[in-house]
Formats: C-alpha cells, structure tokens, sequence
RNA sequence: GGCCUCUUAGUAUAACGGUUAGUACAUCGGGUUUUCAUCCCGACAACGCGGGUUCGACUCCCGCAGAGGUCACCA
C-alpha cells in the first residue's frame, strides 16, 4: 500500500483540503509495510508561494501524519519536488513524441481563445482535437506539448463512488508540457504517480470529470492504473459550496493556536465524512488507522462545523489529562496561560490546571478563566450587589456574612476537604442557603463568572490571598 | 449550456426491503443538596418531490427539482 498527499505549495493547507492528506495516511498505515508519501507539486510558478511547503510540513507533523518519503527524509525515488524532475517528465514526455501520442502545439493563446468562442457560438462543446494543427512542428522547449487524445467510452471504479463511466466527449488533447517546460498537474502526477509506485490516489472530486483523460493517458504511457479514491468536499458554512479561503476558512495551524489538540482536530476531521458503522465518537489515532475503509467513505459533501470541533477538543482535553495526569499534559498548555501568570512558577500553574482542566473547550480558554489566580481581580460590587442569590440582602448583611468567614477561614485548616468542611459549618453558624454564602465568598475571590469548586479554588489561591480578597471586598462593600 | 456527482432532523451521521427511523453536536428542560463546566436523565427535531417494482421501500428502478463539481499553458 503506497498513498500519497500531493498538494501544491500556493499557501496555507485549511479544513477544507487536509482531508485529502489524513485518509491516504490512515490507508497507508494499515497495513504494516504501507507508505505514505508527500511530494510537493511545485509546477506553477507563478502560484508559487515562499513558505508554503514549510507550513504544509509543519501541518502534517503537528497532526501526527509523519510521511515516509518525501522532503525532508527523502526516500528511494527522490527529489520529491516536482519541479526538480523536469526531466523525467520529459523522458516520458519524449516517449509519447515517439509513439505519436504526444505533439508540439504552435497555437497561441488568442486563436485558442477563438476555438473557444466558435464552439460556443455554435452550441457545441469546445475540444481543441477538434482544431488539431495538421502538420505540428518538432516539439522543443518553449512550446506546449500536447497529448493526441484516442477519445472512447471508458468505465472505471472509483472506491468511493463507485463505479462510473464517461464517453468520448470529454476526452480531449490535454496539454502535457507548458511552454515554460513545466509539465501540468495533468501529466506530472501520472508520471510521479506511477514512478513511486502509488498505487491508491486521494483526491477531491473535483478530480473526477478529469479521470477519462487519465485514463487515456495510463494507455498511451502502458502505465498500471491505480486505484481512485474521490473524497467529497467539505463544505462552507453557508451555501453548498466547498470551504475555501475565500470562506474564510482558517489554516489547520491557526487552530493549533487557537487551543485546539491536534487528536480532536484529526478525530474530527476522520470522522466528517467517514464512520466506521458503530456509534463511537472518541478515536485515537491508532482506533483511526485500524478501523478505517474507503467503502465507509460518505458520497456527499459535509459542512464543517465548529461547534462539534470544540466539544470534542473539550472531551480530548479531559481524556488526555484524566489518563496522562497533569505533568505530562501540562506542557502543552504553555503559552497559552493568562499574561499575569508569569510570574508564577510550573507547580502553581499545575494546580490551577488541575481543578480547572475540566472545563476548557480550547486551550486558550485558559487566558480567560484564570486571571483571578494570578492577579487580584478588579473588584465589581454590582456582580454580588445583583447576582440572582445575593440580591435580597443588604449591605450590611452582605458583608457581615464576609467577615464571619473570613473569621472562620483563619483558623481553619487549609486542605480540600477541611476547606469544604469549615465552609459547610459556615452554612449552619449563618443559616444560609449554599448558593447564597458560597456565592458571595466565590464572587469575592474572583469577580469571575464562574469558578472550580469554592474550596478548590481557596486551597489553591492559599490562605492570605483568600483573607486578603475577602476584607478588601468588605471594604469595597462598605465604601458604596 | 454540455458532461459528471450528490440529496435522512439546524449540523455530522446509522439503516444494507419489514425498526416506535438509532446516535452525537447544537437547542430546550431536569438532576448531580454553590456559580460555570463536567457527568447523568429527558424533550424537540429528518427520509427533497413525483411515479413505479414489491405483500411491504429511507433502502431497488425511472423522472423532476435542488445543491455541487468540471469544461485552463491552476492544481
């Protein structure tokens, strides 16, 4: 089993196209030998983007789809760069010359462009064999190349579409090599294809209308034809249309930024368009590799859609942190903790983390929700003056209810559970209800709207910041 | 426009002729004797339309509609 993800180096890889590296990899690794390949289809240089293959690498790696040959680690049929085997292409370009298949292609661009209108102005399909020149000059650099199409009916099986069929009408002369001695995706990828021994080829369906061309190709070049893999597109948020950038489709790195574990991003991504039949959710990587098909492969387009990507990345965190524990899952959260909190040292941040983990969507949820552990909260008395439980008492009340516990809290123990029991014998000196007294102490520590469990979050903010907080929110209750 | 592909709740999907059409996210309600979240329970919500075939159709066939793709010296 050899697969390969072949994109070409014009930007960013998004949502929308890095599925069509994650199946060939899952495909790859099922069976023990299988390689997945990264070649990088550099042809158009005026598309060209600097960077771009850095950015698909660092993509790859930071999925977890480690590529067995290609840039970087190279392998057996290097260079994995397009545009460093011109000349293979032209050696097999030369064998179509040679067999009569291929010819030089003297036409400039404005008589084509007549081809075209005149097939349109007629109502009839535009096929440049149609305008075949009659006696094409010898081909050499610096003309285009094209292949002398032998249009009939073909039949193919694609693995996720099925089985399909086209006629001769659009088989046409595909032009092979570009004036500037480039091949185009069209032939370069068959030559590759075939010359690193792929033998399954992932790819969108915006491939598919192009396949009876391939086909011909395969035949005139006595190449093996590989298996087809059509992958569906994901689609935009609005419209039926596939993501793109245009949709403001966010580059898969951009995610990483943002919080997301690259096990939710590959989970998610798999499971869009693929299930393996049963109702799990949740898979690793491995679960991935061992329980994927292409006949599970959905025909339709899905739409991506984030909210199940953040629900999932919140499940991964819990799951990663509940089977590793806290020091191992910790440094994956560095840089992404409030500003404050560098000036505290690895330990305290993995005490925060730990009372706090179980309630991050992303990582980067952790900026928001624990500020208060780092520095002292601006102080909001409205957020207690009119908070649904606190509302109905006075001034007066309120803050004697704070300078009980603060009282009660000075002598207690500073342990979880001698926490919760000084809190719990709290509400019986006081006869309040819990939400009434733990909310008012829990406002008072954090001006946050929501918190880890009060005495959690006392033991980690430690006895004099509590105390501190405490008085100072009686003093601002005061001064009203 | 020609050719090709697709069509189950808001979203992602299950179903391979016989089910009260299942699950997850989202939404709404409730519980877990403090907020938020987790977790648990419950509710809402779907077979694009029209013909066939069949005792019986989401499932097979045909037509229609809608959505998308493709018709480059881009990939």
């Amino acid at each position: 089993m050899r697969t390969r993800f072949a994109p070409s180096p014009t930007g960013y890889i998004h949502i929308g196209n890095v599925r069509s590296a994650i199946y060939p990899y899952l495909l790859a690794k099922q069976s023990a030998d299988g390689k997945f390949i990264l070649r990088i289809e550099d042809t158009d240089r005026a598309r060209y983007v600097e960077g771009a293959t850095e950015l698909i690498e660092d993509t790859l790696e930071w999925l977890g789809l480690n590529w067995d040959e290609g840039p970087l680690v190279g392998g057996p049929h290097t260079p994995y760069f397009q545009s460093e085997r011109k000349p293979i292409y032209h050696l097999w370009a030369k064998k179509l010359i040679a067999a009569g298949r291929a010819y030089a292609d003297p036409t400039d661009a404005k008589t084509i462009d007549n081809y075209r209108k005149v097939c349109y102005n007629e109502k009839r399909p535009y096929l440049y064999r149609d305008f075949r020149p009659e006696n094409p000059p010898e081909w050499h650099e610096g003309i285009p190349l094209r292949f002398k199409s032998d249009p009939k009916p073909r039949k193919w099986h694609d693995e996720v579409m099925g089985d399909l069929e086209a006629g001769p009408e659009v088989q046409d002369d595909i032009i092979l090599i570009k004036a500037d001695g480039m091949p185009t995706y069209n032939f370069a990828h068959i030559v590759d294809d075939a010359e690193m021994d792929i033998n399954y080829i992932c790819r969108g369906v915006e491939y598919l209308s192009s396949v009876p061309n391939y086909l011909a190709l395969y035949e005139a070049l006595d190449l093996p034809v590989p298996k087809f893999v059509s992958l569906p597109h994901i689609l935009g948020p609005t419209g039926g249309k596939k993501l793109g950038k245009r949709d403001g489709a966010k580059s898969v790195t951009e995610y990483r930024d943002d919080g997301i574990l690259p096990e939710a991003m590959l989970n998610y991504l798999a499971c869009l368009g693929w299930n393996d039949g049963s109702e799990q959710e949740i898979y690793t990587k491995d679960e991935l590799i061992a329980r994927f098909s292409l006949d599970r492969i959905q025909t339709s387009g899905a739409r991506y859609d984030e909210t199940k990507l953040l629900w999932m990345n919140g499940q991964w965190i819990r799951r990663l942190v509940d089977q590793q524990g806290i020091d191992e899952f910790y440094p994956r959260t560095l840089g992404f903790w409030p500003d404050a909190a560098d000036n505290f040292d690895d330990a305290y941040k993995k005490r925060v983390l730990a009372i706090i983990y179980d309630r991050l969507k992303t990582l980067s949820d952790l900026r928001d929700m624990t500020t208060y552990f780092f520095r002292n909260p601006s102080i909001d008395t409205d957020m207690i003056v009119q908070n649904k439980f606190l509302k109905k008492f006075s001034i007066e009340e309120l803050s004697e209810l704070l300078q009980t516990s603060a009282e009660a809290l000075t002598d207690s123990a500073w342990d979880e559970d001698t926490l919760q029991a000084t809190l719990n014998q709290l509400l019986e000196t006081t006869g309040r209800k819990p939400a009434e007294l733990f909310s008012l102490i829990r406002l008072s520590l954090s001006f946050a709207p929501f918190s880890p469990a009060l005495n959690l979050t006392m033991s980690v903010l430690g006895r004099d910041l509590t105390l501190a907080r405490l008085h100072q929110t009686v003093t601002a209750l005061e001064n009203l």
